[in-house]
RNA sequence: UGGGGCGUGGCCAAGCGGUAAGGCACCGGAUUUUGAUUCCGGCAUUCCCAGGUUCGAUCCCUGGCGCCCCAACCA
């Protein structure tokens, strides 16, 4: 299902398909997410898996969610699980087409014996010191290992010891016999498995070699009858690789196709960082609202359309290209402008008493969920003699483009009446704490005659208003680029979350973790799914709301 | 300096020899009880540069220039 109107935006992958299905040479498409198990999903994998997930949609095919376990030291259950939610939660079904790379372990390892026998593979017993010098550099050629020509009998024995856990982790290694002074530094004899007596999270303690990346991936892509390989430019030089295991063992040949990762400016992508800011305490877990993590944008209040509305948007080419973080933001205002019910809430409240409003009287006015939605219904607004307003709509000497309140000015009271500034209160130290006004009872639900009121601002009633947490977030990163500072935590934006409060109109108390509303000219708000208690809610800012006066200022 | 890629407006991105789609941003203007939303209009004589082929080139050729990736028993 697409989050569009129009028809897919055509890219270059979508042409090499369309061309394949019409000249015959694929009859189907089927593609696969492969995520590693080690951390969790980010944005950069949301447009991955939209990608592969999208195409298969799009042609009527399968896209496989296939987990690459290939390296148990660093992978665990709880990521598996947190991705499948991560995936599921963009609205995205691989079906019955949940697969491991462990799963074909004992075919991979039938494989290498294969390739063993053609004399294809052989193990070396070089360490990684001594592997690292004969393979050589970008301009200079490697040299053979001393074990290169090890006979056929002799590699099946080794290999077969080095599974049954004879030898202990680094002694010896399986490698393809390519070439090792091929420019391609990925043919210089490239590792296929090595010896690790560790524990996978699903195949236990059966094994003790595990294979590599570049001897599982292309295998299990065969298997799985996967006919477009998408995976990112960085395995471009693969490929050829990917290409030699598949025909050395003259199986079912998918097609690689490589196409550009994200990169999102005031963001960082990479894991080992995203690890680091959590373990560090730069961010409270993977799921902070800040982490460009699927969990964090989640919990953030970032809905799914928005984020598969992003990926659709940013389209897919092989140029290294840098997208504004505004614009994944902008996909979010777009979509939750649609489905957020409105609300007011006051950040930053001044006092305001309407002087000529009864002291004793609570008015419940009427105020639309939604306004471009009246099928959403309205709510009761308490008003009263004593409000709070927000103390950016009111100066008391206005620039001449500001219509919002000042001394002697008329202001709409959103959904309410229109009141006037008579006086300013302040406090021994000059600052202002509270506005005398009074209100032009006779413009509830219409406008003045003769005269216009073009300001129109928020408030809540100051006695039935409720006090809730709120939280202020702001990017992560202060710098477009973090990786581009000596340090990427130099980068870090000190005023990513700021903790407040706010006071909100009373029907908010109640709301249900996880959904979000419009506080009106505000922005949006989500009620966090972690902190908040019954009757006591938390509310993430999702995003402000797009305000071309703070440009104009 | 070996190999593999990429260079189209501010940011993405179509186009694949016939005279520059679209989105976002931006700038106008209209509507609006959110300075929000929505709507209407504007926004590349030119496709990294220089030659060449052609009636015709962003698309083909040659030569430059710039950027990205590759030397884990990670993926």
């Amino acid at each position: 299902m697409s989050t569009s109107q129009l028809p897919p935006p055509s890219n270059f992958i979508r042409t090499i398909i369309s061309e394949d299905l019409e000249n015959g040479r694929r009859e189907q498409v089927i593609t696969r997410f492969p995520p590693e198990p080690n951390g969790y999903l980010h944005i950069g994998h949301a447009k991955s898996f939209s990608l592969n997930f999208g195409l298969a949609e799009d042609f009527s095919g399968q896209c496989h969610l296939r987990f690459d376990d290939t390296n148990p030291v660093k992978e665990e259950d709880e990521y598996v699980e947190a991705i499948k939610e991560d995936v599921s939660w963009l609205g995205f079904d691989w079906g019955d087409h949940l697969y491991f790379a462990s799963d074909y372990f004992d075919q991979l390892y039938l494989w290498a014996v294969q390739l063993i026998k053609a004399g294809k593979a052989y193990v070396d017993s070089q360490t990684v010191e001594q592997m690292r010098e004969t393979r050589g550099t970008l301009t200079q050629a490697g040299v053979d290992s001393p074990f290169r020509n090890r006979t056929i009998k002799e590699n099946l024995e080794l290999f077969e010891k080095m599974k049954n856990g004879d030898f202990p982790d680094g002694t010896h290694i399986l490698r393809a016999k390519i070439d090792m002074s091929s420019p391609n530094m990925n043919l210089r004899d490239p590792a296929m498995y090595r010896i690790l007596h560790a524990h996978h999270h699903r195949t236990g303690d059966k094994w003790c070699i595990y294979p590599m990346y570049d001897f599982a991936h292309g295998q299990g892509d065969s298997i799985e009858g996967v006919t477009y390989s998408i995976c990112t430019l960085e395995f471009e030089d693969h490929r050829p690789l990917y290409e030699w295991f598949i025909k050395e063992l003259g199986i079912f040949a998918p097609q690689q196709i490589e196409f550009a990762r994200l990169n999102l400016s005031y963001t960082v992508m990479s894991k080992r960082k995203l690890l680091q800011l959590v373990n560090d305490k730069h961010v409270s877990g993977w799921d902070d609202p800040r982490m460009p993590t699927l969990v964090g944008m989640r919990r953030r209040g970032y809905p799914p359309e928005a984020i598969r509305m992003f990926c659709e948007r940013i389209g897919v080419g092989k140029g290294a290209s840098w997208i504004d973080l505004s614009v994944l933001e902008e996909c979010v205002r777009e979509q939750l402008n649609k489905s957020s019910l409105r609300r007011q809430a006051v950040l930053n409240p001044l006092k305001v008493t309407i002087s000529n409003y009864p002291a004793d009287k609570v008015e419940e006015l009427d105020a639309p969920n939604h306004p471009q939605q009246p099928e959403l219904g309205t709510r009761k607004l308490p008003f009263s003699h004593e409000l709070y307003i927000d103390r950016d709509d009111f100066m008391e000497e206005p620039p001449k483009k500001f219509f919002r309140l000042g001394p002697g000015r008329e202001v709409r009271l959103r959904n309410g009446y229109i009141i006037k500034c008579d006086e300013v209160i302040k406090d021994e130290n000059g600052e202002v704490i509270e506005l005398k006004c009074s209100a032009d009872l006779d413009t509830l639900g219409k406008n003045p005659v003769g005269r216009k009121v073009k300001g129109i601002i928020h408030w809540v009633s100051a006695s039935q208003a409720k006090k809730v947490g709120v939280r202020l977030y702001d990017r992560l990163f202060k710098e477009e680029n973090p990786d581009k500072a000596a340090n990427y935590l130099d980068a870090l934006n000190p005023e990513s979350v700021k903790v407040s409060t706010a006071l909100v109109e009373p029907s908010l108390l109640n709301a249900e973790p996880g959904t979000t509303f419009q506080f009106e000219r505000v922005g949006y708000f989500t009620v966090d799914s972690k902190d908040s208690q019954p009757g006591k809610p938390v509310f993430n800012r999702t995003v402000t709301l797009r305000d071309t006066w703070a440009k104009l200022k």
